[in-house]
DNA sequence: TCTGGGGTCCTAGGACCC
DNA sequence: TCTGGGGTCCTAGGACCC
């Protein structure tokens, strides 16, 4: 059996953990640059707020019911994150962290499913204050499906397939558009041939799913008739990409801040590498336009450059970044954002050596990196930094209601009044 | 006026090779 | 005028996820 636990609304969640005059309130969390909605609590989603919905056409429903605003605070979430999966961990054998807030859990043995499940919530519940959800089932596909019954469930939060009807049941009343796997474009092939609940999509001909919806849609399709194809993997495998990208605070239409975005960009893809112990084979540059305007045709401008030799050296990768940004920038264009992808990893003590590589120079790099990085560690982000990321910055993020880093910053504790 | 960021996997088609 | 067959690798683009 296979376990899926996922927090509830959990960016929303975390906000209320340390602010408790929240709950039962309406609470929103934005994206970066405060331009979309990207987690609501239950009380929002009842006011008709959607999911990825831009703030600015959801604004008087913000208004006139005092919904809680919050700028996204990724120190806050990812630290509550580790704290979940940490427990998790604790009281499950195999488990796979497929998102900062889900994990998949490998049931497998274990005697009674409900009981384990039902002692892990409460014990997240108290330990963290973060809610949340498990589904059981016999493959992945389906334990998402349990998940979505577990959370509809008012008060309960555990739900478990044991029976084929059950399952028959809950997929005829499952939309399919909640099926993992069925996005936009899929959603609206189905329904073009009326295919509209889960039960109706594991009633079709395979071979006809195989053709519409590739491999991808097969397996979900054999999944949810519980035959299981994809596996728990609990050894987090090294990224294939990194990417560092943002949109810009204001309007962008002359080659300086973009410049000093991307060499910022290219930096902090670096930092990642050398973070995961990983060297990258090529350089990415995006610039684009903004998709949405009237008044000027959307420019998307990406190119891709391979390295001689594969590194995590920001100076390299800044340089690589830096000639891109040459080839795909047009004068005369107002632009909305900008951002680097680094790729084809291999790890960093595989590197093969080109042939004009002086091994003396890259020993000094890394020492001089090592120092680098351990200092923006230990005393706060970007103290050392490149100097064309720029001083003023003026391109970087607008984030208007950021709540404080309470377990992340010293300054930002909360203070408990006797 | 105002629309995020970071990933994965799959496929078709082009380039190239023998 | 007539112009094969079979393979690999790479890349852009599509679709999906959270």
């Amino acid at each position: 059996m296979i376990a899926l636990a996922d927090c509830n609304n959990f960016y929303a969640s975390c906000e209320r953990v340390f602010n408790p005059g929240l709950k039962h309130k309406p609470i929103v969390v934005l994206s970066n640059n405060d331009g979309c909605i990207i987690a609501r609590s239950n009380e929002a989603k009842d006011l008709g707020i959607k999911m990825g919905e831009p703030v600015f056409k959801v604004r008087n429903i913000i208004n006139n019911n005092n919904v809680y605003v919050f700028s996204t605070n990724f120190a806050l979430y990812g630290d509550m994150s580790s704290r979940v999966m940490s427990l998790l961990s604790d009281m499950s054998p195999e488990i796979e962290i497929y998102s900062i807030d889900e994990a998949f859990m490998n049931f497998t043995g274990v005697k009674n499913t409900v009981q384990l499940a039902s002692k892990m919530k409460s014990i997240i519940t108290k330990s963290t204050g973060i809610p949340i959800s498990i589904g059981i089932a016999e493959t992945k596909t389906l334990a998402k499906v349990a998940n979505y019954f577990a959370k509809k469930q008012t008060g309960n939060g555990v739900y478990e397939f044991t029976d084929q009807v059950q399952i028959e049941n809950a997929l005829k009343e499952l939309p399919v558009s909640k099926l993992w796997g069925v996005g936009s474009r899929h959603l609206r092939m189905l329904n073009s041939y009326g295919v509209n609940t889960a039960y109706d999509f594991v009633q079709l001909n395979e071979e006809w799913v195989l053709e519409k919806m590739t491999i991808m849609g097969l397996r979900m399709q054999r999944e949810l008739k519980g035959n299981s194809c994809f596996g728990i993997d609990s050894y987090p495998s090294r990224k294939k990409n990194i990417r560092t990208s943002r949109s810009f605070a204001v309007k962008v239409n002359s080659l300086q801040p973009i410049h000093e975005s991307i060499v910022a960009h290219a930096a902090k893809c670096a930092e990642k590498l050398r973070m995961e112990n990983s060297c990258a084979q090529y350089v990415s540059v995006i610039l684009k336009t903004n998709p949405f305007s009237k008044s000027q045709d959307y420019y998307y401008g990406y190119k891709s450059i391979n390295l001689d030799t594969p590194t995590n050296d920001s100076i390299e990768i800044v340089n690589a970044a830096k000639i891109l940004l040459g080839s795909i920038y047009k004068e005369g264009l107002i632009y909305t954002k900008s951002g680097v992808i680094v790729g084809d990893t291999v790890p960093a003590d595989q590197v093969q050596l080109s042939l004009f590589y002086s091994e003396q120079d890259r020993e000094k790099r890394k020492n001089l990196y090592r120092s680098v990085d351990f200092i923006n560690q230990s005393m706060g982000r970007d103290k050392i930094q490149l100097l064309g990321q720029g001083i003023a910055r003026k391109w970087k993020l607008k984030q208007e209601n950021l709540s404080p880093c309470y377990t992340t910053r010293w300054a930002d504790l909360l203070r408990v009044h006797c």
